[in-house]
DNA sequence: AAGATATATAGATGGATATAAATATATTGT
DNA sequence: ACAATATATTTATATCCATCTATATATCTT
């Protein structure tokens, strides 16, 4: 998964909203157009409609177009995708951490009369 | 874990450069002092401490204070349990969802004339 | 105690974004 | 074709937040 996708997916799911509308899209299969999303939050039509459009650029959520109605549906996959790659960026850094155990080589720093970054 | 702490996590993972400093530190050991974590980013002390102050918020990170320096450590079973929320939270909907594959029940929708929510 | 260094905090600012109202677009039914 | 319904988009606004500068606090050194 390319870092983009990545960072996009950790966006989607930090707002408390717009992860309650993927729960919620996941829970319902693929029974979900956005006037139902609408009635279960008190929010407008629009800010649903943006937080699928947001959900649906992640990759998280699918759209089956039926009619004049639009069906949503969790793309599960990717959330596990999400998942593995996040245990795999960070899983790898705490792996090395607990292997870095050994000398007392402490990084203290001085820098800071040199003003290096602008 | 709480909702609380959960949407903390999240939120504290979305923005990319405070995930990045988070790696660094998981990489690190506990060897990473803000000073030595300023120096690998392009940004002011000011923003790095506050990213920390974020993380530690979250319970990614804890602090050990040693003089004059505070060295910051991973604590990645923290992201662990973040991670086995996440799935369980979105692993048990994807799960009913793949379930309730049964009938068909489609939820269309009328609602818009009652004008239901505020 | 005084100066230097490390980190945190306060205040300000620009940019991102969640939300809403209004409008546009598409589809269905008559 | 027209009215009604469903969803998306546009535009505006208010809030949040990443970042900065400046300052405060704490620790170390001499």
């Amino acid at each position: 998964m390319d870092t983009n996708q990545f960072q996009r997916i950790a966006k989607a799911l930090a707002d408390p909203r717009r992860f309650e509308i993927f729960e919620q899209i996941a829970l319902a299969g693929d029974d979900l157009c956005c006037g139902a999303i609408v009635d279960l939050f008190p929010v407008a039509q629009a800010t649903v409609s943006h937080h699928l459009k947001e959900l649906t650029d992640a990759g998280l959520v699918e759209i089956r177009p039926e009619g004049q109605f639009r069906y949503f549906r969790a793309r599960c996959e990717v959330l596990t995708q999400y998942i593995e790659e996040l245990q795999r960026r960070a899983g790898i850094a705490c792996k090395a951490a607990s292997k870095a155990k050994a000398p007392g080589k402490r990084r203290s720093v001085s820098k800071q009369a040199a003003g290096g970054r602008s």
